[in-house]
This record gives C-alpha cells, sequence and structure tokens, in this order.
DNA sequence: AGGTGATTGAAACGCCTGTTTGAAATGCCT
DNA sequence: AGGCATTTCAAACAGGCGTTTCAATCACCT
C-alpha cells in the first residue's frame, strides 16, 4: 500500500534494523548465559523476533552462529580497551594501579552488554577455535602490558619468567572474583562484599599487595619486635 | 516398590561390580567433561556397560543422577583431605607453604581420579543445588583454615575484612591456574610452565609473594637507590 | 523345585533438536 | 508496470534426547 519508498540508508547503528545483528544480538545473550548445547536456535530466533529458518539464512548453521557471535563480542570488547591515555611521566605504580582498576571495572563493572564479557569467560574457561584469536587479540596485549609496568616498577632486577609468575599473580586475583563470583559470595558476608569486593577497593587491594611484595609499599603488617 | 538394597551393599571399593557404582563411575566422568546438559544418557550407560532403563531404575532421573555423582564425588574428596598433620609448634609460615602446596596439589596434581576435581570446579563456576553443600562442606574449611594462618601470621595486625582479601588473593592465584590452565599454557612458553608453574615451584611462589606482601619475608625486589 | 521380588533387556514413547524445504512476500531495477 | 533476486514464512524433516514399558531373567527363600 502506502509508505512505498522505503529508502533505507537510514543509519543502522541499532540492533533493531537489521535482522542479521538482531540474530547475533539475541544469540550472544543466550549462549553467554546458558552455553553453546544448553542454548536453542529456536529460543534464539524467538528472542531475536525472526524466523527460525534466519539463522541459517545468515549464517549456515548453529555452529558458526556461534563462532561469528564471539567473534563479534570479542571485537567490540578490543574496541573498547582504552589505548593508552596515560601522560608521558606518570609513575609505574599509577600505572599499575590504573591497569589493575580498568580491567577489573572491565571484568566486573556493569557497564556496556554483559553477555560479552560471559562469553568471554567461558572461552577462556573451556576455549573453542575462537579462543585463539581471543588470546592474541585481547588477552595477551593485556598481559605484556602488565608485565612492562611490572618491569618497569622492578628496575629490571625480575627476570622474565618472574616478572610473567608475578602478572599471573595478578591476574589470578582479578580472575577469581569474575569466574568464580558466586562461590565468593558464600564466603564474604554480603555487606562486606559491597564495600571492599568491588572494583575500586578490590583495585587499590590487589595494587597495594603487589607493590608491598616488590618492596615498593608498607607491608601489611609491621614485624613483631623481634630481637 | 521400593527396595533398591535388598541385598548389602559391601564391595563397594571396586567399580566393576555393582552396576549402581558402575554408572556413578561412569556418569562422573561424563559430566566433568561435558557438563550436564552435553552428556547424554545413554552415553553414559554404554560407557558403564548396563542397559539405558538402569539410570531411571537406581536413580529416578538424570537430574538425580547428577546430583548424586556431584555429591559422592564431593564427599570422596573430602575424605582425602589431609585432616591437620602439622606438630604443634609448626611455625606459621611453614603451615602457610603446606597448606598452598597441598592445595594446589590437589587442584592441579595427577593423583586420583581426574574427573571428580573437574566436576567440583564445574560446580564452582556455575553452581547448580549441589554446590552449597560443597562449600560448606569442602572449600569454607579451607578458607577458614587459611584465613586462621593468615591470622597468626598478622599477629592480629590484620582485621577480619582484611584477613579474608588477603585469603581470597591466594586462592585466586591458585583458582586461574586450574580454570584457565589452558590460556596459562598459551600465555606461558611451554618449558617455563613446566619449570615454575607447577605445584611446587608454584606454591613457593605465592607463598613468597604473600609473605613478603605481609612484611615477613624479603621483598621480590630491593628499593633502588633512592635519596 | 517352585514361587516371589529384585534386576535386566529390547523396544518404543513423546518430545524437542538442528536443519531443510518450497512457496509466499518483499525490495529493487529498467 | 513487469521481472528478478533477495528475504521471510509456516511446515515438515530425520534424528537424538530422556524416559517408560513390560516381558524375560536372575537371585534367593522355604
Amino acid at each position: 500500500m502506502s509508505t512505498a519508498e522505503a529508502t533505507n540508508e537510514a543509519a543502522s547503528s541499532s540492533s533493531s534494523d537489521d535482522p542479521r545483528e538482531r540474530i547475533l544480538s539475541a544469540a550472544g545473550e543466550e549462549f553467554a548465559e546458558r552455553g553453546f548445547e544448553a542454548t536453542t536456535v529456536r529460543h534464539i530466533c524467538l528472542a531475536a523476533g525472526v524466523n527460525v529458518a534466519s539463522v541459517n539464512y545468515y549464517f549456515g548453521d548453529k555452529q558458526r552462529l556461534y563462532h561469528e557471535t564471539v567473534r563479534q563480542a570479542h571485537q567490540q570488547l578490543v574496541a573498547q580497551v582504552p589505548l593508552s591515555p596515560w601522560p608521558v611521566g606518570t609513575p609505574a605504580r599509577d600505572r599499575l594501579r590504573g591497569f589493575i582498576g580498568n580491567v577489573l571495572e572491565r571484568m566486573l563493572g556493569f557497564g556496556r552488554p554483559r553477555w560479552q564479557n560471559r562469553l568471554m569467560l567461558r572461552e577462556v574457561l573451556q576455549p573453542t577455535e575462537a579462543c585463539r584469536d581471543l588470546v592474541d587479540d585481547y588477552i595477551r596485549p593485556q598481559f605484556n602490558r602488565l608485565i612492562s609496568i611490572l618491569d618497569e616498577l622492578a628496575s629490571g632486577q625480575l627476570e622474565q619468567p618472574q616478572l610473567r609468575r608475578v602478572a599471573m599473580s595478578i591476574f589470578g586475583q582479578m580472575f577469581v572474583y569474575r569466574a568464580a563470583d558466586d562461590v565468593v559470595g558464600m564466603l564474604i558476608p554480603a555487606d562486606e562484599r559491597d564495600a571492599l569486593h568491588t572494583p575500586v577497593p578490590l583495585a587499590d587491594h590487589i595494587t597495594h599487595y603487589a607493590l608491598a611484595a616488590l618492596g615498593l609499599a608498607i607491608p601489611l603488617t609491621t614485624p613483631e619486635s623481634r630481637a
């Protein structure tokens, strides 16, 4: 009838326009929440408001849809990583605190689509083919970035293997809050969790813990009188 | 009607006798490897060498079989935890090193059925109803044990919330090697991984890292000449 | 031995899965 | 307008899933 002129070309930045993107978005949430096996194509299409045949039309099959979903999510995550907003001359310990706070914020924060994070976590915990790209483009750069900060902090006193160990220790301290958050919630009282185990105070703690271990901050305790 | 235990239940050590135990063992491996959703009852029964109807006869349905599998695995794991083999008067730092080495050995070691570990990890990462018991009987006691060691090390200088944070940091450093082992393998060169990221040297590192942070061991680096 | 309840077995039950079909609807070009 | 490729749709496909059936078998008791 009327409305003949549907000259598209109108942006399409949103997700409610292109069916392909609607499928990707819905699939992301479903895969992230339930995992690949437990997610059904029908459920995705229902959430996306498209026909069941669409996933086959646009992506071939469920497997390729999953790969494409992971790829898109990890690229969007990479695009959100701040490149290097540190003014030259920023002390290394400030950069360490900034790095840890930044990663924690992305891991635990409530910003942006939460499912992208969760999907990446799934890949880390149980890698598929899509994991290698994720490590190469996202995780390893962060890891090396942390190592270079630590290297500067240690003034070259630590060899690469030692730096990698310390870097992994720091990552582990952040990672456990993301991967085992349910159990953390069972071990830490609720009010204490809200007060101390959130990105900002947690970043302070992990940073201080690292600096103290490196001998660059006062230890958490002062030695008892030790004659 | 009822009665699945007319005869006794002796000879429960081996796995080739009682069909019920054969099912539990096979189910444990399958569930641990593939997860609940991706595991099929038919596959379990094939591996156990029993008829498909057996799982229904002995356990009711797949869900209850899963619960029973987790329950059994976690109880066997609890039974393997050394109770308190420390002679009185053992220095707290030795107990810390012993504790960390012990947990790492159980997490990463090759002893006993590996699937029990993996199944517990699944519960930690994505808890089901069975997770509460696991935390109450297995994880929280370990956590409190670590806290009491740290409390002694700190000579009462740290409040409970601070102790919990440090304890979580230590757990995180161990946990990441178990939960994200594939990615760790991508970040650390193979030879270095075999040399430094195995239970014994790892326990040394994490212990030293903690003691240094607490001011109870020499830091990893010595401060530069700082006029 | 005969009888009784516990266990096993092969086959089938719905149901839901991923995927395919072929026709209808839509958009786009000259 | 017509013609043509792209996109949508309801319906169906074969296959696998968890679960159930019920007859056959087994173990045990008097």
